[in-house]
DNA sequence: TATTCATTTCGTCATTTGACGAAATAACAA
DNA sequence: TTGTTATTTCGTCAAATGACGAAATGAATA
């Protein structure tokens, strides 16, 4: 029951269900989603713990950035469920593909330049 | 995405979820809820006023109640979706179990005298 | 018609949530 | 080591949420 409310809790803000939206492209690292969203990083960064402490997404560190992606089929069968529910309901509604649109844009551009840009 | 986040909202309070799970039984009025959660009528109320919102339960006015029951299959897929996988979470689960051994001492007793035993 | 009674709505309060910027952290580069 | 840099954690604030009791509603009954 405390796993599953993790999970609901998790899907209950609609920035973080884009981000779970977002990651079915494939990984993306902090500044990545910060850039899509128009968020601040320390947001993002809560967004997306919360999204890691329900199951909900993994994480990876390599040279300086930090990746989440969706879990594999390792995920539990809640977990895979829910992702699967999500996708589901939301991957034709408008909102799902402005931010897909706004991704391509995004990803054209090098991790490097993205981090530049957001000035620190 | 409005819709989809009525939903998971409504699905994100521990009382919520464990309303869902009675009601797999069959419906139930507001003073049978209330008589098996321990909370104020009006929070109760409330309660199944977010779930109704969100499409996961119905209702209906016989004589001096409101009953509400999960929806049948005219639900739209992603709410169907939705209550199969709450319950295929947590029906095995310790709380369920013991919400439904209440309830079943609630179910013995007739609604008139729950309702008196609730002091209005 | 007036009353009763189950439920809903309203007003209030304490707690939680989501947002931000600043400071801390941790990994790499100089 | 020292300094950069991407991310996380912390502190704060405004807004949303969940709880309650009191008042309003509305349907059935007397």
């Amino acid at each position: 029951m405390r796993e599953f409310m993790d999970v609901t809790r998790a899907l209950a803000d609609p920035n973080r269900v884009r981000m779970l939206l977002a990651l079915r492209r494939g990984e993306l690292c902090v500044c990545q989603i910060t850039e899509l969203f128009g968020l601040a990083f320390s947001t993002v960064s809560k967004h997306l713990s919360i999204l890691h402490h329900a199951g909900l997404i993994q994480s990876r560190k390599s040279e300086r950035w930090v990746y989440y992606r969706l879990p594999g089929k390792s995920a539990p069968v809640a977990v895979r469920e829910a992702l699967d529910w999500v996708k589901k309901s939301l991957a034709q509604t408008a909102e799902a593909a402005a931010d897909a649109r706004k991704l391509n844009r995004v990803l054209k551009t090098g991790l490097a330049e993205i981090c530049r840009r957001q000035c620190r």
